[in-house]
DNA sequence: CATGAATGAGTATTCATTCAT
DNA sequence: TATGAATGAATACTCATTCAT
């Protein structure tokens, strides 16, 4: 079975002079255009050929540094998640009180998502239906957040700030589920929310309804 | 306001009333059958070839009741959500008092959703990034839905039950966001949640936050 | 996910007017034109692109004849040999003496061979090396065929035309490496034999060999 | 004849003498994994890389000894050859009389094949298709090979041990026939075969025939 | 000479939709 | 109106080979 290989061998292949891409570069500049792709048209909607033009480089590059689509995209978002979670627990240094507390980690939650659409996008919309998503590195750092909140309910209950007769999970549905719909609805209209109303109406809120 | 729904009530919910008896069968059942495959594998899971050997059509019917695909998931959803319009619309009625119709529509809400995966699924996950959704008359649907809830706080705040200075936008985010994220939860892991429960412990932090 | 079906979607797709091809006359072209190629290139080396377009039918319909492309080799094998075996009992028919059914098993073998280049390359070059191939029908065909010749052999033993002493399935060996080395010469160089001579000269050889 | 074998005894066999040693090691390194990687895998199942790092070089080092894969398997094969040719040549010194040294021939044959499947599955299943082997040096040898085979019969036609009569080439044919289907069945289903007793039926079948 | 990262051409198969009957 | 065979566009990933260092 070497004919194929003879076929090709028949006509020396000649292509344009190649300069070197720095690897480094090359990977962060493909995980940005993945996300402004994958943003745009969602991830089925996006194929590797425009992953690998817009990012200016071969396609086979692609899969180099990312051994499918999907460990792409998942470190895409892994990437993002990250930076946000160095930022909110920079943001939460030096904060004392569990509604405090709570009330920054909703303001930086609001105000990344209203910097990164993507992750709103993907993580509301698209990982979910992916089985693989619940192995990922992603979803270990999202499992983590949920916890971090969990854990500043609890913490106010016990420094008795938060009434001890509120369901924590659902406490925490409604954080979430507030922010995820306004999130939500800028993502998808494009109908900007400005980060510190909505955290202060949201606090209002949530806060009336757990404060002890 | 809900009266659209009375409007319609007159006569039997037809839409092309001079069709014939066997395609409007037929069309149920590809519905059915549509469904049940949808949220069994998902939208792109899911193959026109499937569907037309499941309901026990030839494929070229699917597209005599459908002019695409897409049109089909949409139709599901819309049938599905008229008829819980139609629920929802019984279930309010001679119920007093904003907040009573409020936790009534929770209930209502959580009921359906919990009954039927299929809007919970493709309601959060698929339809939404379907630009092509909100043209559709499920998305009307569910906008005014939507703003049903708004009318509802809005009278609220009128009776003078709800608190004047609350956000009605916002209430709403918290409402169907809190929803959401328990429904979610559900849909994700086939975690099943009690509806009663549920609607109580929502409407226990609500109702503490925007009573007046 | 519906991103992808939306591009699609968003131009009306018209083609050339398409003629419909009679079904079975296409089955039979497709095996045509693929053997020519196989012949021609070997199966590596021949893209189902190229058979679609030889046939002159779409790609896709390929695959609605033949599930995958090795599916398509085994059903050109199948065909040509089941002919063969056809026409090899045919034959034999009304031959007496073991000796004498051999000549013409020989004779029959290179024969075809001599017209089906394609039975003799696949059967000896391509086929051998793919596992599927000892599941295939083609498989249990060459295996009668080949215990046709031990039935012959020993046929010759018992009633006193061959020898006792000989190794049956050395005899057979030697028979099928001799027609075997001389088709292929014919196979890969170009080189035609002529059937009747050889015919002649390998049972001239053998015979001498085995006759008691 | 065999001559030709003896003219390059005089010195060890280095091809390129002044090659700096290393790189003489590195390419046999490769030349041995490489045999035993086509063996396990085939000519289309291995991958440069996979020798390369089996060899413990650099994939760029293969393609500077060998100018392309083909060329690799051909090396390989050549390496082969030489070695049994060599060995072959050795074997039969000393040993008078056509048939003698005819039954010695298979006899190495046989053993040689036993003892490196490589030769064997390549020569007759993968290099014949393709039409570069016919240019190849292997190919050259093999053709040397056969005519040294054709060389010992007209030997023995001369000194009156072989009939005559007898069509030389139909007795390579079904010489080489009867021994490459006897290594075929093993090559390809595992089922060794004893050298020794093969050498004998073979031998016992053919000399009969051929015979003064 | 040695390296190994970079390259990009190459390919089997699926499936929504059409349209000749 | 109903059919279902026919259609062909679309797509992730591999791997032999090159060439800048």
């Amino acid at each position: 079975m070497l004919i194929r290989r003879v076929c090709r061998e028949g006509g020396t292949v000649k292509k344009k002079a190649n300069k070197r891409q720095p690897s480094q570069d090359r990977r962060e500049r493909i995980l940005d255009v993945a996300r402004a792709l994958f943003e745009e048209k969602g991830y089925q909607g996006t194929t590797t050929a425009q992953i690998a033009a817009a990012a200016g480089v071969p396609e086979g590059t692609l899969f180099e540094d990312f051994r499918t689509k999907r460990d792409l995209v998942f470190a895409v978002l892994e990437r993002d998640i990250e930076v946000y979670l160095d930022f909110l627990e920079l943001q939460l240094r030096g904060i004392e009180g569990a509604l405090n507390r709570i009330r920054k980690f909703i303001w930086s939650h609001l105000y990344t998502w209203r910097r990164r659409r993507f992750i709103a996008r993907f993580l509301i919309l698209e990982v979910r239906q992916d089985p693989g998503y619940y192995q990922s590195h992603a979803h270990d750092l999202m499992q983590r957040y949920n916890e971090d909140l969990m854990g500043l309910i609890k913490e106010g209950i016990e420094e008795g700030s938060i009434r001890a007769d509120v369901n924590a999970e659902m406490v925490r549905n409604v954080i979430f589920g507030g922010i995820e719909q306004t999130a939500l609805h800028w993502a998808l209209k494009e109908d900007p929310f400005d980060v510190d109303t909505c955290t202060k109406e949201l606090c209002g809120l949530v806060f009336r309804a757990i404060q002890a």
